[in-house]
DNA sequence: TTGCCATATGCAGATATCGTGATATTGATA
DNA sequence: TATCAATATCACGATATCTGCATATGGCAA
């Protein structure tokens, strides 16, 4: 039967992925994260968020195992996971590649990141 | 400025994937449409799906530009488009990695194909 | 301890999505 | 023309998502 050979257990991941990356704002956060890690805040400043709206958005992506966080002192930093499925990690290489390409948005990004101490934030 | 560099009209495309793909049923749907194209009653019944159902997903698919219709008499037959980005293009091309692999769904898909006549269906 | 900063979460209203049953449309055929 | 088969759409209720405001938590420093 040719439903089963669909088997959801396939899906069902790349189907995660989708529904968090369905939404412009993670998918601009995850083109961020893309060069790198980042703390919050910064996550906040570039794209223009709400500071509850960014906490929620990275929280989601995190719950979809898309993105871990560490904390340092105040700041917690987020970053791209390493994936267990294969499909996944090639979606997110896709999202690597197609903006891991813009160099000026990198440097910005390595700027953002070393200012990422005491005073970087407001 | 950090926020102008991922603009907006890069990520659009991807979101718009994305959302569209954010669904087990349309996954599954374009997972079976990597092989080849099919008829609606062909993908109703490989997926157990009602008919309004299945037809409202493929028109949701196809108004998110994944996938494309003609018409054969009574029948219509859905198949995977060709994309105007190129980030879009390689997610696709994951699905079709991940689910074109499978010999054993390629042969159902190849004889439900062949079935789609005028008896084919119920 | 107190106070402050960065982050997270609860709540609520607006909006969007999903699936079903009933109905409409379209094309082939008699 | 009438009729049937395949597909599309409408109307609806149930459910989920999004975002702001307010508030809670967790860590640091005085």
């Amino acid at each position: 039967m040719l439903a089963s050979a669909t088997n959801l257990e396939d899906v069902r991941p790349l189907t995660r992925l989708f529904r968090a990356l369905g939404d412009e704002t993670r998918v601009r956060i995850v083109a961020l994260l893309v060069h790198g890690e980042l703390c919050v805040c910064h996550v906040e400043e570039a794209l223009g968020l709400s500071q509850p709206n960014c906490s929620r958005q990275l929280g989601i992506l995190k719950s979809a195992g898309i993105v871990d966080s560490r904390r340092d002192g105040t700041w917690v930093y987020y970053r791209i996971t390493e994936q267990e499925h294969e499909s996944v990690t090639n979606v997110l290489g896709v999202l690597a590649r197609t903006f891991g390409a813009e160099k000026s948005l990198r440097a910005d990004h390595a700027r953002l990141k070393k200012n990422c101490g005491p005073d970087a934030c407001k």
